[in-house]
RNA sequence: GCGCCUUUAGCUCAGUGGUAGAGCGUUCCGUUCACAUCGGAAAGGUCGUAGGUUCGAUCCCUACAAGGCGCACCA
């Protein structure tokens, strides 16, 4: 035994140190674990991959609780003799970041992108990621994560460019990315399509506006956006409602507000008879239902709002160019002066915005390119594939209950935009000439040519993220070696953003799975129950806690008490219960290791039998604790696991082990002092391989005050 | 409208078909050496409400209530 230990345990004297340690050895790469035998070749693979930060700012608690998460997971599998990888990399979330950065242009700068231009801009926004990765991969070492940085990956670097481009391709060809017309959520903040799950709803007061188009239309309709009831042409009823029977196929010619209209009556069972006048105003540019019911009965479609959001009603100088609200009050008077409003009633709305940019969503007629869901490949399609996976078994989702809102998803879902207009992305691969199109995973090589300006959105390249990592799509021994990954782990908040999209992208283009297992996390919250968030204030930085009490306390704090799928409430004074316990196992050690006698040899602990009946019990119930601990981590059970080893480690192994041999040790005769002394050394030592995954970084430091050569990490965690 | 979750000690949460546990907090006691970032002890719960199944329910079923969430509608 060379230097007694300190009296307390120092995480920031510690911690860097060793992650740079872990790092110098290489085992966080398979490749050099096989190569040194701590792995075996034939061992069987975990293999996950890191869902990848943006590269929009810092890493939060929720980051933290999924790296303690994932890390926990993937230490053990290594203990265990797997062949494991983990992946990290980073996202460049297209709108998210573009957003992000044209606010701080146009804050210092008071510049928009386009005073900046396309290419000048996006070295801006390169700059900007590059700074953020910077950060990013700082707090992912500064939490003890033992990923495999030989392998890291951004979405918008040239190997996972080019899986872009090839998949894009790939279900071109094979007719699931199409070119269309349709009604799209137009975000006229941020200037760009956004797909369905982009929008957000917040409930409003609005007033319902019931009027007539003219005098003489038989059928009142109600709204609460007046203005667009320019772009109207038909009203439709329920095919049941006998009050308008007689009206259906009947069409009328009005001028409403100055505009002419063409307006049909059809019967649609769309329409609900109870609501309103039970007739409803069809606007198919600007109504995703109008636009599908138009479609049923081959309505015109007539756009009236632009981009901006302002009227195109150039038969109407006065009302052409205003913005919709202005517009709104423009036809409100003009219905009270000609006695068209009938009714004014207070209603409750969702109002639709964009979840990045927070812009009002305008639903208008765009050409847009998208992914079909309902088309047939493989005799099935993609929204068949994408429940079968899970309802077969090949993909479980822990826990359970998000299987149904999996499928409720599933069953809603509409051919999905990824179409942006943005910079920041992957460019579509198509180019134009004249009317001739060309798609290819590289540009045509003859003149006249021109690329699509537009990018595609970001979860089109994050939907392939568990084998673009792995070199696809190129055959790598590495795609084959770990793919399909074994376990994803992510927050459930994204569970349609992303694990969907991943297991539609993987199901098409690899025929595989690209997980086993989908282990969902809850979101991390105030001690109020609150949504962190930087602008609340009410944020805890991982890594600020991290340096007042350790890494270590960090993640068992986001660990405890946090069962799968449940949010997990935060407070400092969890972390600081936690950095206490790492005092604890400091201290425990340190006296173990003071009562060490003369001359100890480490080789007598290998074959070490209890000589009493009572060692023997000890040492019993910790091999049961170990294996319940292992258990608890093999069913995901973190928080049952984490719990478990803090008890024993506390309440057993320190308020009991340790406090009955301390008169053997203090006043035995030598063989007692030896025997007491084997005993709390085999317990401790293997404490720390069973606190190791939880506690990386106090665990190996004690472990090499221990074994100045040895490395904890890559101990095996035997049965 | 469809669906999901939560409701257990002051707080945060575990948990089991046989009348409840942890951490933090609170109160009291303790500082001759592993640790006061500690140890010991105590107080504190009719396990949301009402029914049902059962020999027996906090745990199963039904209804309700409160809080939260997802999706759809939102004319």
């Amino acid at each position: 035994m060379s230097e007694p230990l300190e009296t307390r345990y120092d995480p920031g004297a510690n911690e860097e140190k060793i992650y740079k340690l872990w790092e110098k050895s290489g085992y966080f790469n398979p490749d050099k674990c096989i190569e040194d035998g701590v792995t075996q070749k034939e061992a069987e693979v975990f293999s996950i991959v890191l869902p990848p930060p943006n590269v929009t700012g810092n890493l939060h608690m929720g980051h933290a609780a999924m790296l303690a998460v994932e890390d926990i997971l993937v230490r053990y599998a290594r203990m265990r003799g797997k062949r494991t990888l983990w992946i990290p990399g980073t996202d460049h979330a297209a709108i998210a970041t573009q957003s992000k950065v044209e606010k701080l242009i146009k804050k210092e700068e008071d510049k928009s992108r386009h005073d900046l231009g396309r290419e000048e801009f996006l070295k801006r926004v390169n700059v900007f990621a590059k700074e953020s990765h910077d950060t990013i991969v700082r707090q992912i070492k500064a939490m003890g994560a033992s990923v495999d940085w030989s392998r890291e990956a951004f979405t918008l670097d040239e190997p996972r460019s080019l899986a872009v481009r090839t998949a894009f391709k790939k279900m071109y060809d094979a007719g699931l990315i199409y070119r269309g017309n349709r009604v799209i959520n137009w975000d006229p903040k941020g200037q760009t399509t956004v797909s369905d799950d982009e929008v957000v709803y917040e409930e409003r007061k609005a007033k319902l506006y019931t009027f007539r188009y003219s005098k003489d239309f038989p059928i009142p309709v109600a709204t609460t956006r007046p203005e667009t009831k320019v772009g109207d042409t038909a009203v439709a009823v329920h095919p049941d409602d006998v009050r308008y029977k007689k009206y259906v196929g009947e069409e009328y010619d009005v001028e409403f507000a100055g505009v002419p209209l063409h307006i049909k009556i059809i019967a649609d069972p769309a329409v609900d008879k109870e609501f309103g006048t039970g007739a409803v105003g069809v606007t198919p540019a600007h109504s995703h239902t109008d636009w599908e019911m138009a479609e049923r009965h081959k309505l015109p479609l007539k756009q009236i709002i632009d981009e901006k959001a302002r009227m195109m009603t150039p038969e109407v100088p006065a009302l052409n160019g205003k913005k919709v609200l202005e517009a709104r009050e423009f036809i409100l008077m003009w219905l009270k002066e000609n006695d068209l409003l009938l009714k004014e009633e207070e209603t409750t709305q969702n109002v639709a915005a964009a979840e990045r940019t927070g812009g009002i969503i305008e639903p208008l007629p765009k050409l847009q390119w998208f992914v079909d869901v309902s088309k047939q490949f493989d005799r099935e399609t993609l929204k068949q594939m994408m429940r079968r996976v899970v309802t077969d078994g090949e993909i479980k989702i822990i826990p359970e209950r998000f299987e149904k809102t999996y499928y409720h998803w599933i069953d809603n879902l509409r051919d999905w935009c990824i179409s942006r207009q943005i910079w920041y992305g992957h460019r579509i691969p198509v180019w134009y000439r004249g009317e001739e199109l060309y798609v290819d995973v590289d540009a045509p090589e003859d003149k006249g040519w021109e690329q699509d300006p537009d990018t595609l959105d970001t979860w089109f390249s994050s939907g392939l993220w568990t084998f673009s990592t792995l070199g696809w799509p190129n055959e790598t021994n590495d795609l084959k070696t770990y793919h399909p990954t074994i376990l994803l782990e992510t927050g459930y908040d994204i569970l349609f953003f992303w694990v969907a999209r991943m297991i539609l992208m993987t199901g098409f283009i690899l025929d595989q799975v690209p997980f086993r297992t989908v282990y969902l996390h809850g979101l991390v919250r105030d001690e109020k129950g609150k949504k962190m968030s930087k602008s609340l204030g009410n944020a805890i930085d991982p890594l600020v806690m991290s340096e007042k009490y350790g890494a270590d306390a960090t993640r068992l704090s986001l660990i405890v008490g946090a069962a799968p799928g449940n949010d997990i409430k935060l407070s400092e004074d969890k972390i600081r219960g936690y950095r206490n316990f790492a005092t604890k196992i400091w201290n425990a050690a340190r006296f173990v290791l003071m009562n060490e006698p003369e001359g100890f040899d480490t080789a007598i602990l290998k074959n070490w039998v209890p000589e009493t009946k009572k060692d023997e019990g000890y040492l019993k119930e910790l091999t049961d604790v170990k294996r319940e601990v292992a258990e608890h981590i093999e069913k995901f059970e973190l928080h049952l696991a984490a719990e478990k080893a803090y008890h024993y480690f506390w309440h057993t192994f320190a308020d009991k082990i340790i406090e009955a041999q301390k008169p053997a040790l203090k006043s035995g005769e030598e063989k007692d002092k030896l025997g007491s002394y084997v005993l709390l050394r085999k317990i401790l030592e293997e404490c720390l391989v069973m606190l190791h995954p939880f506690m990386p970084f106090v665990t190996e430091a004690i472990y090499r005050r221990i074994y100045p050569e040895g490395l904890l990490m890559v101990k095996k965690w035997e049965d």
